[in-house]
DNA sequence: CAGAATCCTCCGCGATACTG
DNA sequence: CAGTATCGCGGAGGATTCTG
């Protein structure tokens, strides 16, 4: 699993925010993803796939936070021993299990676009 | 609102997530929004009492992650002109948008207590 | 195509001390 | 009680270059 981001959680019931807070933190994660669970059913996406989903990743970015999903088990990477070389991502049970999660966070998303609305201020 | 964190957003779809996890971000604010939201009915919590259910943050976190909040729209500030000081934080009607997602996170977290199991390898 | 290796910058966050 | 004010670090994350 991944490095701990913050040492530290402060269990109290809200602890299991946190935790799953920090699991999914990291700038791209959220994206992948999302990008993963919306390639249903089985969906699988290759390295260059997900660039082209994210235009503003960078490879070492995408790189980076791909390992850590697959470190953290949500994620697992299949490499083709092939020329050209071919690395596929799809979610595990576990990745798959973050669904309700994500879904929360994208509907959120779209229906609060993105400032405040008046109706919304008190 | 609070400065953006992360420069640009990727709009393809997936942006609405990023989106909703920026707002969300910052180490305290999901737990924060937690401890609000179980108040129930009009959850208003003082800073103290905030303190006294999250044992390992610092003043000046809270005091930030607060104002972050408060200037996202999704807490409200009251601020009592009395002698010691009185301030109350309750959640807007935007915060309590956010019910749904903070459920998800929280449930997430209980099922999925900490570390990957066996049946959710692959 | 799918990366690995380096270098570097910015700022999130913590520790500590002081205040109306 | 509910904050502010400073100081400093560690590490997330960007830019760039090279490779099997």
């Amino acid at each position: 699993m991944a490095r701990i981001r913050h040492r530290s959680l402060d269990c109290s019931p809200g602890c299991a925010v946190e935790a799953t807070l920090q699991l999914i933190d990291g700038k791209w994660k959220g994206v992948i993803l999302y990008h993963l669970l919306a390639e249903a059913p089985d969906g699988a996406l290759r390295f260059n796939g997900l660039r082209r989903r994210m235009p503003n990743v960078t490879q070492r970015m995408l790189t980076n936070q791909l390992r850590e999903l697959e470190a953290d088990g949500f994620v697992h990477r299949t490499v083709y021993a092939e020329v050209p070389p071919r690395v596929e991502y799809r979610l595990t049970a576990r990745g798959r299990s973050l669904e309700p999660v994500i879904r929360a966070l994208k509907a959120w998303g779209d229906a609060h676009a993105a400032l405040p609305t008046e109706t919304e201020a008190a």
